[in-house]
DNA sequence: TTGACGAACAATAATAATTATCGTTTACTA
DNA sequence: TAGTAAACGATAATTATTATTGTTCGTCAA
């Protein structure tokens, strides 16, 4: 009797491939760690998981496979991290354009944005303050800087 | 001739009354110099504009008079800070609700924002990739906690 | 299957961001 | 104007993140 191998470390591999990724095993066990992460976890947290399947494994490795992952989609930024703090003074109602790549945060209107927020009562007895809308993408400079 | 005193102070002055603060120099400075930065500084930003006019002003003050207006509603943080990144692996559209007294993150449909960003091309070229939602206010929890 | 090579890794030092501590000064109130 | 609590400055401590470097591993071609 013969069984092929790799059978649950297919899809992983494809996934690897296919966003020009190696396929360690520090890198699939952080990916099946999250998996059974339902909330919304720091480094320090999927490190604590990920350090029980793999002793061994640095956090610097953690950090560095959680920003490639980011950067090639396979997992999400919850809001947008600015690696510190920024406040504004402006009570003007507005939102903000965030660039994923470069940061740079930029204002922009509400009516400008197409959206009608409806304050209301939300899911769990929440209750709303106001809404914070970042638009992610690609500032114009970025756009100019990845063509030529 | 008779010039009544703290001309340009009173609305400082009122402001802090209002919030239930001491009016303190260092405070007002802070507020006087948040109204020249129209962009999204950080605190060592702040600081140093801060620094210009009170050369012995501590960081640690900056720090915490920049988290007092910002939780008495004087000064608005940009995104949500949550003092470390925060990732997930859920690709399911949904956005989020965050506790601005407590930092708690709760999923939330997109049908259930009664909010519609619609994607479109935005002022300055920007390209947008995706809308984050962040509903800001208060968990159920912190609600009752509150109360009593 | 194997060997070369570049990518990824672990260990750890370094840096950046934020908070805590504590003795001194200041603003508010009577 | 004096008493008192709050705020401040100095600085240590903590937390978060990144950089460095020598070693190991995954990929790919033979
Ligand atoms: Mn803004
Ligand atoms: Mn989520
Ligand atoms: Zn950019
Ligand atoms: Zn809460």
């Amino acid at each position: 009797m013969h069984v092929s191998p790799n059978v649950e470390t297919r899809p992983f591999r494809k996934l690897c491939a296919d966003h020009g990724l190696a396929a360690t095993h520090q890198r699939q066990v952080l990916y099946e760690v999250m998996q059974t992460m339902p909330g919304h976890p720091s480094p320090e947290e999927v490190y604590a998981r990920v350090k029980k399947r793999i002793p061994a494994i640095s956090l610097a490795t953690v950090y560095k496979n959680i920003h490639l992952f980011v950067e090639r989609g396979v997992l999400k930024e919850v809001s947008m991290h600015h690696g510190s703090l920024r406040v504004e003074l402006n009570s003007h109602l507005h939102h903000h354009m965030v660039c994923s790549h470069c940061k740079a945060i930029t204002d922009i209107e509400e009516k400008d944005l197409g959206v009608l927020p409806t304050l209301q009562r939300l899911p769990g007895g929440f209750q709303v303050e106001r809404y914070a809308i970042d638009v992610i993408g690609i500032c114009a400079a970025c756009q100019k800087a990845k063509r030529g």
